[in-house]
DNA sequence: GGATAATGATACGGGTCCGTAACGATCTGG
DNA sequence: CCAGATCGTTACGGACCCGTATCATTATCC
């Protein structure tokens, strides 16, 4: 059972959720680094730069500096793979899963007040 | 009718877009310069810094630069209003237009594809 | 008309990000 | 064991954005 939603419905949501975003300090991310984050969250590990990377269509150093920024941010830490010491995990940190656990509840209510318009 | 759409698909369909936005090399764009385009394209007219800063809890410079890019990026234009010469409106252009009618096709799209999980 | 207010833009010092290219560290295969 | 491949990071020059403070322009009101 698709989800139906209409093209000005999903303007409409879209705005708001990105009005709420803004206006609570949320810090401003970028399109890339929102990808970024909720890859991580939301697909099974184990993530590596180099995956991201080839995901997103971008190269190696923009990940590299997006998990720089996420991670100031405290949204989600590295770790380097003692399996193969060429390679750095991405983990999941509490306050990256709070964050984005926050974002679907912005999405989800929004979605519910826009109705049928 | 509400619009019923859960957590766990809100956040899929979150992903699915701005995957697609950064694949297709569609300007990386902020969430502030996010809200302030679909504001503009979706609430009436007119439009100036002052309110477009207020209905996002920002400073006027951080209208005045997002504008700037996004005039850069063609998806909107300032005039002088000629009523009180003090004002800026700011306008929709074929361009934006249809870079907000494509994004809205993208959310339709993957809200379908995402369905009932 | 002249003081006051309001609007949008600009200056500034500092931080972030870009893409390309190079780099050190690590693994792999002969 | 050592040349080559692979991984993530860093260097670089340039562009953009931040927040605060200030600016020029225009309108308002006595």
């Amino acid at each position: 059972m698709p989800l139906e939603i209409r093209p000005s419905q999903a303007l409409k949501l879209w705005r708001q959720v990105h009005l709420d975003l803004v206006r609570d300090h949320d810090a401003d991310l970028s399109a890339r680094q929102t990808a970024i984050l909720l890859t991580v969250y939301l697909e099974l590990p184990p993530h590596t730069v180099r995956g991201l990377a080839q995901q997103l269509g971008v190269t190696k150093p923009v990940i590299t500096r997006a998990l720089d920024t996420l991670g100031k941010l405290g949204l989600l830490t590295r770790k380097r793979d003692e399996a193969d010491r060429r390679n750095v995990v991405i983990q999941r940190t509490v306050a990256g899963a709070l964050a984005v656990e926050r974002l679907a509840d912005l999405v989800t209510e929004h979605a519910r007040e826009i109705g049928g318009s």
